[in-house]
DNA sequence: GAGTGTGAATAGTTTCACAGCG
DNA sequence: CGCTGTGAAACTATTCACACTC
């Protein structure tokens, strides 16, 4: 996924790679679930497989954060749990705001995992004056006149954006002048934020086309054959446009062009 | 983000690298609103911004799908537009279908990304037969009783699952058995799919403790100090553990390990 | 002159495979 | 003996910088 590349000017870098990071909370999670059922240690191949990656990406991963297993035995559940909670900064409490509740935002508001362990919604905020005053997942949505009081009062440094992406942009700049340095938004438009803002983008309709590609791939792999498939209606959304004719090196990848294409 | 690794068995592979296929909405979706605009033509600087990228790695990722370009000139928007929506198989129309109607469900049904170009809702599907016949989004809820029917009747091979986590890995089952090779998990779980079946996970809390990773570092970071954080009241949730006393190699990370630690 | 397309250099990530510890 | 921890190898991705084309 994207976030905000301004990362570390690599000075004392303790340098946990971020691939690692992200993975961090899939086995904060299963490493929870076993902690439930009172499981006192996991090899690292136990571990992989319920947070579905390899054991040996794990071992790597766990070895950035420090020895924390005992060989030939494994991992102790509990001590793993703290680790990582810590390394992650969930031993403390975070206070976030979210701006725009609509649909989505209230869904978000109401599920589970946002409340979860480390999180607390300081305050919901929505624009529509009607929104105010009612109650969103227990929560009474406030006015957005009131963000920077807000997230002053409550020293709020994550922000979440569930606002429409014309919107998303000026709420994104007015979070980040209160003090906001941390971004998680859902609208679907590319925020852009000064330097030391971190930006989190979580976009429905580009995991959706990602999976229509491979899912295409799948579909030409059966018929045996690249370009199976045919632009259909597709052709009256091309314009008439100049023509690069004789093109030198690598053409369209299916060996031709479409009709459609500019000619 | 995370898909099932099973991608290419490497044959004949067009191999358009996954990082590149994961921007090319980006790009998509910044295009479609230069088009919108009647902008004719876009350099890669200008395009490259627009997305949120530097303008080198979009020139190359454009040079995998083939030169598109004209040079000292730019890019034409409309007729990339049309070869990035080929390549990512919108062209088509993607029948979907979704499961669990909740909050979430809901919330995404309305989503406007959802049904944007070359996604079509084939049906909504939940387990909760006071949902059933229940209009969302102008869509009416069915029984997931009918999800092998409507993937059969529909030609369905993307699913949405938005259902509580409990249920997730179920659905996902019966939804691969009866042919979906695709699919978009809200639930916060890991799902367990053959081979050939892509997974792609959206996960609001994971994503929160990403953030919040980061933001500790910066806190830590001002402080000048690395572990300026202490857990708080995060020593309750340990419990007594066996201890791995004499450590050999590398420890906690910030120099030495916090009483919490089972000792 | 302006701006693409791309090899080469660099950085980051995953996988392998095995030494070494409990 | 079992399983962690980790160098080294393999692979993937990003960035640089410039030849080449329009």
């Amino acid at each position: 996924m994207a976030t905000g590349r301004t990362h570390r000017p690599a000075t004392r870098s303790r340098g946990i790679p971020e691939a690692t990071v992200a993975r961090l909370p899939l086995y904060l999670r299963a490493l929870t679930a076993l902690s439930e059922r009172s499981v006192p240690t996991v090899s690292s191949e136990e571990l992989a497989a319920a947070a579905g990656v390899n054991s040996a990406k794990l071992r790597k991963d766990f070895s950035y954060l420090g020895s924390y297993g005992t060989r030939g035995v494994g991992y102790d559940v509990e001590y793993l749990v703290y680790q990582i909670s810590r390394e992650l900064g969930l031993t403390q409490d975070w206070p976030i705001v979210m701006v725009g509740i609509g649909n989505l935002g209230a869904a978000l508001a109401n599920y589970g995992g946002f409340a979860s362990r480390g999180f607390r919604v300081a305050a919901l905020l929505d624009a529509d004056a009607s929104m105010v005053g009612r109650p969103v997942a227990g929560i009474p949505v406030r006015h957005i006149d009131d963000l920077e009081k807000i997230i002053d009062d409550n020293g709020v440094s994550i922000g979440v954006i569930a606002t429409p992406a014309g919107a998303a942009q000026q709420v994104c700049d007015r979070l980040v002048a209160a003090g906001v340095t941390s971004i998680l938004n859902f609208a679907p438009t590319v925020l852009s934020v000064p330097d030391g803002v971190d930006v989190r983008k979580v976009d429905l309709s580009i995991e959706l086309q990602i999976l229509a590609f491979h899912e295409q791939r799948k579909a030409g792999e059966e018929a045996g054959v690249a370009d199976a498939v045919l632009p259909p209606a597709a052709a009256a959304a091309v314009r008439e446009v100049a023509a690069p004719a004789a093109q030198g090196g690598r053409k369209g990848p299916d060996g031709d062009v479409p009709a459609v294409m500019p000619a």
